[in-house]
DNA sequence: CGAACCACGC
DNA sequence: GACGTACGTGGTTCGC
């Protein structure tokens, strides 16, 4: 027989913790759901980790407890239960009754004791019990067949406290946790315990004596004049403390272990319960989804399936919708087409629209006006066969991405849902996931396709609308269309390889891992998997004892950050470390790319994607070329292979020298940073003469380095913990450079109070180009979220405003090309780069007009300026 | 198959 | 004072 199994749930705790670590969401009624669905979250989770056999949440009863006779003042000065959260507990006790779990409060009680009662009557009776809580004050329960689990960040993550690891986080027996708090004290529930003792002292002292008691009795023998006075002092506070942080285990509970059995629950109750909140992720996670979106029948539509093409189909306007299943749509083929216009719903086959000239000549004509979603997806896929997509005059992916950014767009279905449009199931419904996904009979292919067009058909006016109103439809149609089919020509292009460079970069690397691999082993003493960080940390804290520096959630941290402090103790860290530098090139950048290289053309085709990013930048896969190393020497030498596709041209590279720091100066104002952009300054050299109030002679290197990184820091957002980390300084000291930064830019000051006022009013921050990253957390009660929120909100218009910046570059610059009948192309953009391959009696032309176009580009308070190189391959255009 | 960890770029 | 900290992509390991 297997053992019982008891879960203990402090029903407050959590809902406090569930309610502080969300943000405040509302469903559709209004009701704030945060703590539910915390709460909830938690107890399903609860449930599948745990399988118990009984279970119970247990919550506090009044105001007062017998505690309060001991001590009146007991839980004072405790701030009220914010109304937000209040009105959702009667939702919680709801949510318990729907899935069959008992729940019990107890006049003069808190949840502590009822927990505390029944736990020890559970062990009594040979139960395994599980206590769950957000309160530490629990772990005082934890013994031999009672693990006390505590939230730790959020709700998801939690600590386990067994007796083995108290004594290990604390190095006292869990039965003196009562005796610490007694010492300590507890602020939170307003528990005096004695002045100027915290918990190491509490520790140190309960080490030396054992229990409060036996330290009461030699207070004499205790080291240090203050301590001795005090502990003498406040004796007894002491003994009330640790009385009142005791956990009764006698409380008159007038529940039974066989009250609390556990036989499930009715899966309709809940069903309904979490539809009334709106809980659709957890209605998914039950697995009804599924089961309801057949259930629902979607209207019927008509539409007919074409079997040759007449002209009358293809009118002026239409919504056009090319099916590519793979997400690569480099290699993937066409599935089907399908078109929605005045004169009908139709589905066209693959063969069907490829056979007719018809068909071809409406798609390549510009006059022929189409609303497509995915234009980049869908032109490329067309030219696998010929056809040059023209007259996209609307792009609903691009659209939708425009208006918020924030949206996880997966496919038609996503995006119509998101707009009150639910004629239609998403892809994944449709064609399945996984080793389950198919194309089904041509009959439902083709009503799912035709539904997609009349997504199309049917959004477009509405998000045109939305783009007016949020003064985006320049950006929309003058910067982000006109890129997208910027973007198709590059990533058709594509970028030629050397692939016997590449291989025999591979082959070096292979023997010199060979080589360090032996030399770790040898240092370690044995053979071990050197990329398991698990098997690493033992070799190297449990076998070598190297100091823990960092700890994760699952073990000793081995990451660069911790490996470099340890440098000095031991020479086989410098070996994994260079390990790990060559491991990368060879797993990511050799094997990577060689994966992903055309056979033929011996070029790679990524796929930059223009939907994605928060800040409205691009980002790359399948490869990522915009991750390509460069730091170290070592992984540079990954660009030799990454050469023109021509005879005799060469890669012309062109960045933007400080273009994040020089939008700042613009959009704060900042007379100081204009000037020093006006007079070319070297910005960090300037920033350090600031901060550290030097002359330029002055300025020393590591001063300079430390400007270097709060610039970096106000550039990326980060905060002042961001700071010390990379500057390896404290979190005071990196808070104190962000101080003096600001002092010396008063603009930029300004600017950051004034950005983030606005965010709260508006909720949202806009960059240069009208580009809009919403910031609903930038009011929320949780100091974290709105903290991020805040620092995103002075962060996102700079880097924003760099992406238009670059992003209106390639626009320009394609132009100018056509204008000047080069031969040069643009291949990849990275960030702040373009980089093109050119003839060689080109590059005097590029050298003119890149650093032209793009510095001209848009017209700021500051020069932007352009360095730019060239040469045989990537690596030598620097 | 997904989560966790690590590392590369801007 | 808590809390966990720029944006991305991709590789490996590990447990289910």
């Amino acid at each position: 027989m297997t053992k019982n199994k008891l879960v203990l749930i402090d029903g407050n705790s959590i809902a406090y913790r569930a309610f502080f670590a969300l943000p405040l969401l509302n469903n559709d009624k209004g009701v704030h759901t945060n703590a539910i669905y915390g709460f909830t979250m938690m107890l399903t989770r609860i449930l599948e980790d745990e399988k118990p056999s009984h279970i119970l949440v247990a919550f506090d009863a009044g105001k007062t407890t017998f505690r309060h006779q001991t001590f009146s003042e007991y839980k004072g000065g405790r701030q009220k239960t914010p109304p937000e959260l209040s009105e959702q507990f009667p939702f919680i006790r709801e949510l318990l009754d729907r899935y069959s779990i008992s729940r019990y409060e107890l006049e003069n009680y808190e949840a502590d004791d009822i927990i505390g009662t029944l736990s020890l009557q559970a062990e009594k009776e040979g139960f395994e019990v599980k206590v769950i809580s957000g309160d530490k004050d629990l772990t005082q329960l934890s013994s031999e067949n009672t693990t006390v689990a505590i939230t730790k960040k959020g709700i998801t993550e939690i600590e386990e406290y067994t007796p083995a690891h108290i004594e290990e986080k604390y190095g006292i027996t869990a039965d003196r946790i009562i005796d610490m708090k007694g010492l300590m004290g507890d602020s939170s529930d307003n528990i005096p315990g004695v002045p100027g003792v915290g918990e190491k002292t509490a520790l140190k002292l309960l080490k030396e004596f054992g229990t409060l008691e036996d330290l009461l009795k030699s207070i004499d023998q205790v080291s240090g004049a203050k301590l001795k006075e005090k502990l003498e002092q406040h004796k007894d506070q002491a003994i009330m403390s640790k009385q009142l942080a005791t956990i009764t285990r006698e409380a008159p509970v007038e529940v039974s272990l066989q009250d609390l059995h556990y036989k499930g629950y009715e899966l309709d109750q809940v069903k309904s319960l979490y539809k009334e909140l709106g809980f659709n992720s957890l209605l998914d996670k039950l697995g009804v989804a599924d089961e309801d979106a057949e259930e629902e029948s979607l209207a019927e539509i008509s539409y007919t399936i074409v079997e040759k093409i007449e002209q009358e189909m293809l009118t002026d306007h239409s919504a056009f919708y090319v099916e590519i299943l793979e997400d690569n749509y480099h290699y993937a083929d066409i599935t089907g087409f399908s078109i929605v216009n005045e004169s009908g719903s139709y589905f066209i086959s693959k063969e069907a629209a490829l056979q007719s000239e018809l068909f071809k000549k409406w798609a390549e004509d510009p006059d022929k006006k189409k609303t497509v979603y995915d234009a980049k997806r869908s032109e490329v896929s067309l030219r696998h066969h010929g056809i040059h997509l023209k007259g996209v005059d609307f792009d609903l992916l691009l659209a939708t991405y425009i208006i918020d950014p924030s949206e996880t767009i997966e496919d038609v279905a996503s995006v119509a849902k998101k707009h009150g449009y639910s004629a239609i199931q998403s892809d994944e419904i449709f064609y399945g996931k996984g080793a389950k996904r198919k194309v089904p009979e041509t009959e439902q292919l083709a009503e799912h396709l035709v539904r997609k067009a009349l997504v199309l058909d049917s959004l477009k006016n509405q998000l045109i609308d939305e783009l007016e109103e949020n003064k985006q439809s320049d950006l929309f149609y003058n910067l982000e269309m006109p890129l997208s089919l910027i973007l198709a020509d590059m990533e058709s292009f594509g970028i030629q390889v050397d692939l016997n460079r590449l291989k025999e970069m591979g082959k070096e690397i292979i023997l010199k891992l060979d080589e360090i691999e032996k030399n770790i082993f040898a240092l370690a003493g044995e053979a071990f998997n050197i990329n398991s960080p698990k098997q690493l940390g033992v070799i190297l804290f449990d076998k070598l004892g190297l100091p823990v520096i960092k700890k994760t959630k699952t073990g000793y941290s081995t990451s660069a950050d911790v490996l470099e402090k340890l440098e000095a103790d031991h020479e086989i860290i410098r070996e994994i470390l260079h390990y790990r530098q060559l491991g990368k090139l060879q797993s990511t950048y050799i094997e990577g790319l060689l994966k992903v290289v055309n056979n033929e053309s011996e070029k790679v085709h990524t796929r930059f994607n223009q939907a994605l990013t928060q800040t409205g930048r691009l980002s790359s896969t399948d490869p990522n070329l915009q991750n390509i190393p460069i730091r170290l020497e070592e992984g540079r030498k990954i660009r030799q292979a990454f050469i023109p596709s021509e005879q005799d041209w060469v890669i012309f590279a062109a960045d933007y020298s400080q273009i994040e720091l020089r939008v700042l100066a613009h959009i704060a104002d900042d007379e100081k940073l204009i000037s020093a952009f006006r007079e070319d300054l070297d910005i960090h050299t300037k920033t350090a003469m600031e901060v550290f109030h030097v002359e330029a002679e002055d300025v020393t290197s590591n001063m300079r380095r430390h400007a270097k990184a709060v610039n970096f820091g106000i550039v990326y957002g980060i905060s002042d913990y961001g700071l010390s980390q990379s500057l390896g300084i404290t979190r005071k000291e990196a808070g104190q450079f962000i101080e003096r930064y600001l002092e010396s830019y008063p603009g930029v000051k300004q600017y950051m109070e004034d950005i983030v006022y606005d965010a709260k009013q508006k909720g949202f921050v806009t960059t240069l180009l009208q580009r809009r990253r919403y910031l609903p957390e930038i009011t929320s009660r949780n100091f974290n979220l709105r903290s991020f929120a805040e620092r995103t909100a002075m962060n996102t218009p700079i880097q924003g405003s760099a992406a238009d910046i670059i992003k209106k570059a390639m626009i320009d610059m394609a132009a100018r090309l056509e204008k000047e009948n080069a031969k040069s192309r643009l291949l990849l953009q990275v960030h702040d780069e373009l980089i093109f391959e050119a003839p060689k009696d080109e590059i005097e032309l590029l050298s003119k007009i890149v650093p032209e176009v793009m510095e001209n580009t848009v017209e700021l308070k500051v020069p932007l300026k352009v360095d730019f190189s060239f040469g045989p391959t990537w690596f030598d255009a620097k």
